[in-house]
DNA sequence: CTGAAAGCGCTAACAT
DNA sequence: ATGTTAGCGCTTTCAG
């Protein structure tokens, strides 16, 4: 049986108000620190921890975040913001209550369960940035992780898709490449609208080969349908020298292409991606140039800003922000062949 | 100000009692069915959600289990058993407190913070299959997953290793392999051991070509390892005809060494991973013959087992179980060439 | 500076 | 069949 309050008190021989006083710290000044002393020791002794059922009953409020995740605890790499977020919490004295609700549409009733549990505060995650609808009463303070919601003034942390785009397109014109081919997923989402943007703006720029062939749109993201928009950007564009993909799985698969084209990396085609998905990127032989999705950053970033506000008497102005997770430089990109010559497929 | 229970039996005109009877089920038989009726629909009315602090204090426990994670999230699809456990214990009204500890040391001192939840039930869990040493003292039943505690009746789930890598080594057996490599990380683990085991025996029972340098040891288990070991074994190997390798990163890399001596897989040489690390073992091209690890089924076992234990009024006798992930067949694998010449090497 | 006491919302033993 | 009541362990007035 774990000591109570009382117990430490009896011990200490003073009364349970004198002993809670001293136990969290507000009996500064009001408690001779003789007795004080007395309490921490018999405390001490006994290996009181607390309850926090009868703390949270007495102040209406519990020192847990609700954590509604939207896969983030599948998908390679972003269990890491999982990881940033409890730690975060942690030194706050938080603790995390990890929900994985599967869709959308359930994040109603999950915001439930959370108000049942009184959570101090909410956070939303989801495994790419997406657009969210959340319902308009929301039991706590909520912050979103890649996620933002339109029409509503809420905070949020995402990957800066756009800055992020355009400082690994910056190698590539830094390389001095100018016949540059864009993979991308065809659906629209905040990633692919941006770094499409970004790729526009960077061939705009730098005077890029002004080609529509030079982009390829796949109905996904992985290598298989890098491999394919490869091979057709090859017959499309033929003049390029350097391709930017979306995604790091995709490049995975423009290198195939290239090694079964014979065409070689990065001598004879440079290659940059996106996400720094380490299995992959540096798994690649040469390892791939690319972006990393800061997905620790926001973690941190969103627990800190949900204490933040949790604890905070007034009210904060909402905050919105994109974190660029930086540019990995391996060995994917190099200067263009002058006299190229493409070797012919080795089957 | 959400409802609560008085508020309920006031509307019902009923007491808080009999309230509490009809809305925990334990009012069968005690409150006429008109009665019952009326508190539910108070409730209904009134969005009545229950409050769980109170609850916890009356009981003494809490419908809470506590996942103690040792790098869970951050592993590529280890995450899975992480999504498996929440939603296990959502079924069964249990919600899940995410702690990542670090390091087994930290162990100890968040089992105590747990107890604080006074938490139901407790799960260890590790990314990898590995010895972990407990305190004697557990303040909840407690189940391990990827991990055993030697020296310890504590129930436990981990992958078959065995099983698993005698599974995929059969699949070599019967396209007729018999020179057959094993590239393994030469760090004693459960894992390394007892894969290491199946393949001896493997070698055994189909009379496997008895050569000493058909083993290669590395130092990781990342691409690059898998690619020198391959270097190294094609050259104290000549013979061999068939890769088996202990995770499908090394796979990785055994295949960029294949390309880069114009070997080709599957025809020129068979390859066999462990781990199905999807963003690998698919992407490939083949895609790689490989054994799954049961991350989705170790965290609904664990859940179950340890919801089991829990609610079961008896001691139940300690339970553990190696799951067989299962095989992956994709294209990696072949017969022999009877009259193999092998390519010379491209550069 | 310290103690007594009320009460958070709920459950369960005990009355009626 | 239903109501009354006594706490669970803690915080926080309010008295002393």
């Amino acid at each position: 049986m774990a000591a109570t309050l009382k117990d430490v008190a009896r011990r200490a021989e003073v009364s349970v108000a004198a002993a809670s006083l001293v136990l969290s710290g507000k009996g500064a000044g009001r408690i001779a620190e003789a007795t004080a002393e007395r309490v921490r020791t018999a405390a001490a002794e006994l290996g009181y921890r607390g309850n926090r059922a009868a703390r949270s009953l007495r102040t209406q409020s519990a020192p847990l975040l609700g954590l509604l995740s939207l896969g983030v605890a599948t998908q390679p790499y972003a269990g890491t913001m999982l990881e940033a977020a409890q730690f975060a919490a942690r030194e706050h004295d938080y603790d995390l209550l990890f929900i994985e609700v599967g869709t959308p549409e359930a994040i109603a009733e999950n915001l439930r369960l959370l108000e049942e549990h009184q959570v101090a505060g909410i956070l939303v995650a989801s495994y790419f940035h997406r657009e969210l609808a959340l319902p308009s009463q929301l039991p706590a303070p909520t912050v979103l992780v890649d996620a933002v919601c339109p029409d509503r003034d809420i905070d949020w942390v995402v990957p800066d898709e756009y800055g992020g785009e355009s400082e690994v397109l910056e190698e590539l014109a830094g390389a001095g490449h100018h016949h540059v081919g864009w993979i991308c997923e065809s659906r629209r989402y905040p990633a692919t609208t941006l770094r499409t943007k970004a790729f526009e703006d960077a061939a705009a720029r730098h005077g890029w080969d002004d080609d529509p062939h030079r982009v390829v749109l796949t109905e996904g993201t992985n290598a298989a349908d890098g491999y394919a928009a490869m091979l057709r950007l090859l017959e499309q564009f033929p003049k390029v020298t350097a391709v930017a993909t979306m995604t790091d799985r995709m490049a995975m698969g423009v290198y195939m292409a290239c090694f079964e084209r014979g065409i070689r990396v990065p001598r004879d085609m440079s290659i940059v991606g996106f996400d720094d998905q380490v299995l992959v990127s540096e798994a690649l032989r040469p390892g791939l140039t690319t972006v990393a999705l800061p997905h620790r950053q926001m973690g941190t970033w969103a627990v800190g800003r949900l204490i933040e506000r949790i604890e905070s008497a007034e009210d904060l102005a909402v905050s919105q922000v994109r974190i660029n997770g930086g540019l990995v430089v391996r060995g994917s990109v190099a200067a263009p062949r002058a006299g190229r010559v493409r070797t012919s497929a080795r089957r």
